[in-house]
DNA sequence: CTTGGAATGTCAACAAGGCTGACGTATTCT
DNA sequence: AGAATACGTCAGCCTTGTTGACATTCCAAG
């Protein structure tokens, strides 16, 4: 009974338990980053396009919900420092395909294992149950917008599957 | 069996979950924020001078995690703006406790009820069940440097009551 | 086949909010 | 008396977001 009423007090708890689990989910690829000279949006960058290989470039926008100008500083960078590569389009050629190159899936290797890492040992420090409900919460609490772009492209990528 | 070794997928998926998560935590307030000509740093200022009024600068500075310079750039506006007051201290008259002014409490409800609502939905939407996973889970991935400096806040401020 | 719109890149300018370094001023502590 | 603390401030730099404008290439529809 007293569980379906939160008080104040517990949504301001839950308020700053996001403020500080965040910097906590943030710091250890900030770190490395900054051995790299890159920052948070490099790493989105590199996330996005290592999970969805040969994506376009208006994907990556709709799902970082930026602007193609912020975009388009960060994959030059990336793209002069041989970490990512962009290939026209066969099908439609005024599209950019992003991948990875060899040096690129380095770090993102090197950024997804301290990650990865700070997750896992709080999933198993709070036991699978609650991961059951971290997620649910937060599958609750996502910005629609953004996880409507990115909904359509895991569809549309399935649908790409053996074409490429 | 299979619950107690996440694959890399699974956290994949969280990682992404807290990114998209964390938009539309701060979608709200950001909106509100933009429209008084302020940003998700004059927001946390706010939140936690609400949270523990008559704190003091550096209490603020260890929770927050950054430097002076960067905060003092906020909480000037904030204080010539009339949200904040700042006043000498009694017993070390270094020291400035800050408070918020009658304005300054009308904005943090503002933005207080608007964050609240997002979250009091998707704990609405994932059950009280969830919501204790979710606060465990988040709890276990916190940055422990600012935690620490919180919990000392809390345990000060404790001792304090009565003498202010 | 022309023409509108989509996908992309780029230049310029600006703002928020981090950072470092240096310096000044009360005030308290030793 | 002198060191250390709490705070404020100036100056400059970086990343990452924004708007606006313009060019190119290419697809698709009239």
């Amino acid at each position: 009974m007293p569980d379906d009423a939160p008080t104040n007090d517990d949504l301001m708890k839950g308020i700053e338990a996001m403020f500080f689990a965040y910097r906590g989910f943030t710091q250890d690829p900030d770190r490395i980053l900054a051995q790299h000279g890159y920052g948070r949006a490099h790493h989105r960058a590199i996330h996005f396009i290592h999970r969805w290989p040969g994506t376009t470039v208006s994907n990556l926008l709709a799902i970082l919900g930026v602007t193609k100008q912020s975009l388009n500083r960060v994959l030059r960078a990336l793209i002069e420092d041989g970490l990512v590569e962009s290939t026209k389009g066969t099908a439609d050629r005024r599209e950019r395909h992003l991948s990875l190159t060899r040096t690129g899936q380095e770090l993102e290797a090197e950024l997804s294992a301290a990650q990865s890492a700070r997750v896992m040992d709080a999933y198993a420090a709070a036991g699978p149950e609650a991961v059951r409900g971290f997620e649910a919460v937060l599958e609750a609490m996502m910005d629609r917008e953004l996880l409507r772009h990115y909904t359509r492209l895991r569809d549309d990528h399935g649908k790409d599957r053996g074409e490429m």
